[in-house]
DNA sequence: CCCACAACTGTATGCGCTTACAGTTTGCAA
DNA sequence: TTGCAAACTGTAAGCGCATACAGTTGTGGG
């Protein structure tokens, strides 16, 4: 690395100007085939690889796409320098009840499918996850090194997606639009739970209990609301809520704790589910047989639990996708009015509350 | 987004040249209070984000390092341009051998490790995937973006690699070092491998099925290696060995088939691990007291099957983080000597093969 | 009140590339 | 041959920022 070279060197190797060089790396066809090949060589023996940096600033622009979401915010254990000694193993015996728990599955999900979408469409993508306090200088460090930037809802403040947003577009992803100028994706949460309530009510459940997720967050307040409007008015049914945290061992923590037991547990999600899962088979309790148990999300562990899980499915690799479709799109045409997208959504319907 | 402002409409707002705006954004305390004021308030109002590829430029480093993987290549469904219709919500009863798996949570992990250090480290992270034939376009795309990259083991020709590794620093991940001039990062595989296996065959297993991935894999051959180790020379002990393709459904596809029943499967990945325990499961075969089954990798999955699977939990997070130390390390001192570090792995015994 | 020096700010240059425009070559009809 | 359009290639001007260096202002000592 003793020194990149540039178009320069390659130019002068190839004893043309600087000009050709680039001619031949962005339209080959417009340069005559003798003297691409001679560039062509140049760079080859150079071993030239372009500066994104220098074409993106005489281009006006970088072809690349960010996408930010809320981090793992700073993982224990993470602060450690590795030891450089190599190898070794150990050996421990794993009880059930210690549990690291690492539950981002939705977001590589989403992240699979914005990569592939953008790739796809011939930007690169960026990444970069929520660190709390740091999350403003992040956000605008990657503002601006992309063309566009996709957000997961409330993980960034309005005021300084405005202030981003004067510079390039911006798309929040799971949340419906507000009063926002923003793009917004999102999936058909209230519709979703509301079909699946609807299918537990449909199976005789008639004392119910939903456990939601953090107060905070845009999707599982529209699930509730799907939730309400399915049992509101329907007679005979009772109803009891707790709040979660989305994650499995409050879950399980939750569903350790109940008695008497409901006809059926509706989950705000599948990690939730799952815990409640967990929790009914160390009580012994059958599912669904004693009590029925539903999730939302549709992640893969679902369709491995034992009993699989009855869920509502959301397309996550597709909101992925269509977060990078929805900023193209803004891209080709800034005068666009702003759009929201609503993904549809699956009941999926397996042996806990069949 | 009319035009984004640059350091000179800045400039002038604040009254100043756009030295000091520069000054104000790179090292605020090298001016005057009361200027830096004025800079502040014009980059607020004015809506200012650095371009990073100017930054770059000027500064000859870009602050980003690239993360490349196999990717999923490419995506069943993929192709569609999503519909702007909005919502829907439908239901499908889900059928337990239906199954379009996805089994990249060991990237997800490495990422999730890669991006936490890069941040830390004060470098965003781009991420790209391979897509088979335009893999060689992507790697030059992404080696002229960042200051290093880490590629991981056999998804990038060699000759490519050194190409790129002229311009700036590579790691590999996942693969021994062979002769070439690269740093690598590692799992202990063989080891891991080997105490797994031993650990079998204290629990008094003696016919052995080993279910290897496939023949291309650095990781695979290294485990296979670690396995022999352990069973060579064993009095009483028969090896069968059958080649999967580190999938669900390919270790399940496997154990359906396998008659007469081994003492024990060792299998080199989680996922086939776990395809062999839904086997096992749909043929009301008991693990571990008719059939021991092992895994290698430590997936989360794993924690939560049933029965819960005894593996190799290598350090795939750390695995990631230790890529960008190693580039960045690299970074600090580009005449150091190549490295190769082997992260240590952990025997973790649970109920399949306790 | 002057001067040396510190603290701060401005000027000017270049990072490596794209691209409009001008210049040169080529092919071919006249 | 000559002339001219088409095909190709070179020249030069930025893109937005960092930073060396020069210039300006402010401070305290003499």
């Amino acid at each position: 690395m003793a020194k990149a070279p540039t178009v320069y060197d390659v130019a002068e190797r190839a004893g043309v100007s600087i000009a050709s060089v680039s001619r031949v790396l962005r339209s080959p066809d417009s340069v005559k085939e003798q003297t691409r090949e001679r560039v062509l060589e140049a760079v080859r023996h150079l071993g030239y690889v372009p500066s994104a940096n220098a074409r993106g600033l005489a281009a006006r622009r970088t072809n690349v796409i960010g996408l930010f979401f809320p981090g793992h915010d700073d993982v224990a254990g993470s602060e450690g320098q590795l030891v450089a000694a190599s190898g070794g193993v150990t050996t421990v015996r794993d009880d059930p009840t210690t549990e690291p728990e690492t539950n981002n599955f939705y977001f590589d999900e989403v992240l699979r499918g914005a990569e592939i979408e953008a790739w796809r469409r011939g930007f690169a993508l960026m990444v970069a996850a929520g660190r709390g306090a740091s999350r403003e200088a992040i956000v605008n460090d990657i503002a601006g090194r992309v063309d566009g930037l996709a957000v997961l809802a409330r993980t960034v403040p309005d005021e300084l997606l405005t202030h981003v947003a004067r510079r390039i577009p911006v798309v929040v992803l799971a949340a419906t639009r507000g009063t926002d100028e923003f793009d917004h994706v999102s999936v058909n949460n209230a519709p979703g739970m509301r079909a699946m309530t609807e299918h537990v009510l449909g199976a005789g459940a008639r004392r119910l209990l939903y456990i939601a997720g953090p107060e905070d967050s845009p999707d599982d307040a529209e699930r509730l609301q799907g939730f309400r409007a399915a049992v509101d008015g329907v007679a005979g049914v009772t109803v009891e809520l707790i709040r979660g945290d989305f994650s499995r061992a409050r879950g399980r923590e939750i569903a350790l704790g109940i008695d008497p037991l409901p006809d059926a547990i509706v989950c705000s999600n599948d990690q939730t589910a799952l815990g409640v899962l967990d929790a009914m088979g160390r009580r012994s309790i059958g599912v669904p047989d004693d009590v029925m148990v539903t999730g939302f999300d549709g992640i893969t562990a679902g369709r491995h639990s034992s009993p699989r899980l009855t869920t509502v499915h959301q397309p996550m690799v597709e909101l992925g996708r269509a977060a990078i479709q929805a900023l193209t799109a803004r891209l080709d045409d800034p005068s666009m009015d702003a759009r929201s997208l609503v993904l549809p959504v699956q009941v999926v319907l397996r042996e806990s509350c069949p």
